[in-house]
DNA sequence: ACAAAAATGATGTACGACAATCATTTTATG
DNA sequence: CATAAAATGATTGTCGTACATCATTTTTGT
């Protein structure tokens, strides 16, 4: 009972090999009956593609090109480490990671970017949500690109497909956590986001507002302040904050260990601490109780799943539902 | 620039074809001189492996076993969805999934079913610890059989790897949010184990009973009893102790959402609640504020490393390090 | 009914590794 | 040095699909 080659459906299907041919990559030129034909020789004999042979009689390789921010600290650096761990391991496989580095907000490097990518058979792109990104993004498109957008969404784009956290979701967890760690009920609660014109930090505000308002209405939550990935100007915010009296809780929408941590440890009562990836640092902050809670987007997953969406995407399969969702690690410390 | 394929190898060894082949794929009968000129002109071409036509010209395809516990509800079901969605995805990968499903606990059974393996490439079992079973595992691996033990591990068996959660982790974790989401400092803790004999159940009991005598030694935690998944005995434990007093938390280190709600609903104050395993039926207890917390040892992941250990070992690759350590999701009503 | 267009069949090559055979050369052994 | 043993080379067919070409048949439009 061996697997059912092309040979075994064009015979069941009663025409030849090459119409079998033809359906199967749909190279048009066959009339309906015929096609109806074979569909029903495919689900009769249950064929399936032999992958290995397609990708060896292929012989192409595929090229697809990773855009993301530079800066040798925190997540943009482990979603450059992910994409070459799987560089090497797709060798094999027939599949080219190409990594192309840009400054973070440099909207221009990153439309510049965009337009160089040559023969690329897709992109996965971490990016700013201006306009003439999202233009881009939508002209290469219509050019026949497969484009998937990483971490943060570009919505009016027209891309294939968004792989990351779901931000307001993150947001809301954030704020039931902090919620039920600060316990007592009243109290004043810092939101740092890194910049409210990134869409991802600007919805995990609203995902974290909402909860506070609705579920623990007696935590006063100040107004959002923004730190741009910047330590020093987080401690600044967080220390100047804590000079106006205790604060209960902290939420640092983006990355930044560090600077809470300084800003932290010499307050008299230490807020409940929450924050975004898991560093390093933030391992090591988390076992010391400097930290409560990290929310990690793990890049791994997100990295792999974009790899395996834009195959999918050149191989004109399907995509699974919800197949860009990434569900976000919770690490406290007896789980880091 | 294209990729370099074993003639490249031979030609810039200085060998035959045949004797790439040979090193290659260790057959045996080469001089160890030609052995490292051929894996000297490997590392110099970078030459890797092209998988695709390797596993054409095999042509043999790989057949592996799942035996994982009966049952059409809870945890055990969702594994058994996973793999079946495998086998699918897997079909045109030249990989074959059998499910072999035995009554639970049953240990002649589980013998009886890793007995039965006839000439699979490896397996995947979900089993109780008793030694006839590791014996049975042990036996396996003798005869050259690839085993993986999931879920669940068989230390002393000499499986291959043991993917699945870190058990002692899982309940250390549930002990932490148990404590903080009580928040007072006094009250009465009760810790179901589905049973003590099952070594995943024992160990999350310890990490739990660990951290909360360290770190929040002011509650307490009343004697551990057993449910043996079985919902109406876990709701009768609940509400026998409830009668005796106010509970402050109920962790359930098994599946069994039904009985703990039907249990704790007419509590005059509802235990903080903290158990295992995502079914729909937690998802909308965690929704409607039932259930405070669920760890979920995610199913799929488990299933889909699972059968990647299993081709890897097959393959003779070297496993990756910490390859079947499965994150365990952690779930508030938030992000279900 | 006839030409033009569309559909189909027949056939061959390529992809890269594997696997097996047989001939030949090199090395080890007494 | 002769001979056996070990190592190497040369060659060929195979896996299942993709893709291209050319001949032939069927359908369509007028």
């Amino acid at each position: 009972m061996d697997k059912p080659t092309i040979q075994d459906v064009a015979r069941s299907a009663q025409v030849s090999l090459a119409t079998v041919d033809r359906v199967l990559n749909n190279r048009g030129g066959v009339a309906a009956k015929s096609v109806l034909k074979v569909e029903a020789a495919i689900a009769r004999l249950g064929y399936v593609r032999d992958e290995a042979a397609a990708a060896l009689s292929r012989g192409r390789s595929y090229r697809y090109v990773f855009i993301l921010p530079s800066g040798d600290t925190g997540f943009a650096a482990s979603l450059r480490r992910e994409v070459l761990k799987e560089q090497t391991r797709l060798a094999a496989e027939r599949v080219v990671l190409d990594l192309v580095t840009v400054p973070p907000f440099d909207v221009a490097a990153q439309v510049a970017a965009l337009a160089g990518l040559g023969d690329a058979d897709g992109v996965a792109v971490m990016a700013t949500e201006a306009s003439e990104i999202q233009d881009e993004v939508a002209r290469l498109r219509d050019a026949g690109m497969h484009v998937v957008t990483l971490v943060a969404d570009l919505p009016r784009s027209g891309r294939d497909v968004y792989v990351g956290p779901d931000n307001a979701r993150a947001g809301r967890t954030a704020a039931e956590f902090m919620g039920r760690f600060v316990g007592r009920s009243h109290g004043r609660i810092l939101l740092v986001a890194g910049s409210l014109a990134a869409r991802d930090h600007s919805e995990r505000v609203m995902g974290f507002r909402a909860v506070l308002r609705d579920r623990f209405p007696d935590l006063t939550l100040l107004p959002v302040v923004e730190s741009f990935d910047d330590s020093a100007r987080l401690s600044a915010l967080v220390s100047h904050e804590l000079a106006q009296g205790p604060l209960a809780g902290v939420y640092v929408s983006a990355a930044g260990t560090r600077g809470l941590i300084d800003a932290v440890t010499d307050a008299e009562v230490r807020p409940i601490s929450i924050v975004h990836e898991l560093t390093p640092a933030c391992r090591s902050a988390l076992r010391m109780g400097y930290l409560d809670l990290v929310l990690d987007q793990n890049p791994a997953a997100e990295v792999v799943q974009a790899v395996r969406l834009l195959r999918d995407l050149s191989a004109r399969r399907a995509l699974p539902p919800e197949a860009g969702d990434i569900t976000m690690n919770i690490f406290v410390r007896e789980n880091v």
